[in-house]
DNA sequence: TACATTTATACCCAAACGAGTATAAACCAA
DNA sequence: TTGGTTTATACTCGTTTGGGTATAAATGTA
């Protein structure tokens, strides 16, 4: 699971749209769509940002073990 | 326990300095200090880049939840 | 204390992000 | 297919990152 498909999945199972989405996360639609394209140079407190609406946040700690994880 | 904690004790207990660390991740030593420090709004490629080095990676499902969680 | 090492803060600058907007493409139902 | 909604791509631009460097502060040890 791609943090990309996690925010995309939060996003439709809540019936929302990426404006909507963009709007509730005090972000620009361009920043959402980057997100859920998977790009990776995001910024952190952006992607927090989004992440919150879900209840998540990346930047703690214990993550996950980086095993050549795919898609 | 925060990013910047995490990423600070495993420098530490690899016996690296900031820049070796920074040297070893191929990132900055600017940007070493600026996530040692807690620093926000860091771009999450080059978090992953240094992260790769303990074996870890952000952007990856699931996260934390996020209850108040402090220092 | 004094010294050496490590870490923190400050400055400058090129490069990239993030926002806004517009347009094209994809999706889905009727 | 048609029409309407949603999503993807492209462009421009102000702001900020990240690198480099220099200097100050902090840390640890004798």
């Amino acid at each position: 699971m791609t943090l990309s498909k996690f925010i995309k999945e939060k996003r439709k199972s809540t019936g929302l749209t990426q404006p909507e989405l963009a709007e509730k996360a005090g972000v620009g639609l361009r920043f959402i769509r980057d997100l859920e394209q998977g790009k990776e140079s995001l910024r952190l407190d952006k992607v927090n940002q989004v992440l919150k609406l879900f209840g998540f946040k990346v930047g703690a700690i214990p993550l996950i073990k980086d095993e050549n994880e795919k898609s």
